[in-house]
DNA sequence: CATATGTCCTGAGAGC
DNA sequence: TGCTCTCAGGACATAT
């Protein structure tokens, strides 16, 4: 489930296109349902093939490729993983990018579930399409006190506010349970309540658990499917305290992590170190 | 407007 | 062994 730390390292792990030319764009035939991939691909073609990459970037849980005047988007959503390295078989990739120059470069953006999207965009629409309405500032840039004047906005749990994407862009499932637990904070605690003190930490942990991931390289979970750049396994899964960890001793204290469930999603943490 | 729910998809694992 | 069922969750569409 790549969220910001996975495609962080995910970005980092391609930056080497930067600079060069785009040789071809193909959609490798695939048993699957294809993904969503708009425009078509002759249009996707049309429009990269021979354009230069000027700059990798990511905006909240997206891969964003800049190449002559567009930007084509990788959104990896629950399973994708985008890599210039080998990936976890050749069933599940979705689209495949040559680059010309020493040594030649293939891109692949793989995707098991087949949720992930590919979007190519004029550089100018990317702000009006993608993140006017939808798109929140990123977790690693904002300030504080956006950060708590957006909670304070919202009567919904933290828990379920730190996944709106439209609060505060590129926290997933398995961060905002382990943040909530650094922080020391009940996830169902109502946001509109919690205290400056208390969002202090819960922002304080934010910025150290996502920088801490990415120097990790993200987590790679029981599937396997996520990768770093070098194909190797992220290492951060173990360095969670509470995700994925229900029945197991709390890293802090040793009481026994609990599940929940939040708005359709697992929710772990510690009800001695998270008491509301 | 804010918030809640249903949906997409495949593969792993449980249970029988 | 092999079948069926459930579950994982990001983000969008639709409902309340």
């Amino acid at each position: 489930m790549p969220e910001l730390p996975e495609v962080e390292t995910m970005c980092r792990g391609i930056r080497e296109i930067v600079g060069r030319q785009v040789a071809s764009v193909s959609q490798p035939r695939c048993r699957y349902r294809p993904i969503s991939i708009t425009p078509r691909l002759a249009s996707i073609k049309k429009r990269t093939q021979g354009q230069t990459v000027s700059k990798i970037w990511r905006l909240g849980k997206r891969v964003v490729i800049d190449v002559g005047s567009d930007s084509l988007i990788l959104q990896p959503k629950m399973t994708g993983l985008v890599s210039l390295q080998s990936v976890p078989d050749p069933d599940h990739v979705r689209l495949r990018m040559e680059f010309s120059g020493r040594p030649p470069l293939t891109l692949q953006f793989w995707d098991r579930r087949g949720l992930g999207t590919v979007e190519l965009l004029k550089q100018a629409e990317v702000q009006s399409r993608i993140v006017d309405g939808r798109l929140g500032p990123d977790a690693l840039s904002i300030e504080f006190e956006d950060f708590s004047r957006r909670l304070a906005a919202t009567g919904r749990s933290i828990k379920v506010a730190l996944l709106d994407q439209k609060l505060l862009a590129g926290v997933g499932n398995l961060y905002a349970s382990e943040m909530l637990h650094a922080a020391r904070i009940h996830p169902e605690a109502r946001c509109a309540r919690l205290s400056v003190h208390r969002k202090r930490r819960l922002y304080a942990a934010m910025q150290s658990i996502l920088d801490l991931a990415i120097r990790y390289e993200g987590s790679t979970l029981a599937d396997g499917t996520y990768r770093n750049a070098l194909n190797d396994p992220g290492s951060y899964q173990n360095q969670h305290a509470v995700y994925d960890r229900a029945g197991l001793p709390c890293p802090t204290c040793g009481k026994d992590i609990l599940r929940i469930v939040q708005a359709q999603r697992s929710t772990f943490y510690c009800p001695r170190c998270q008491a509301r």
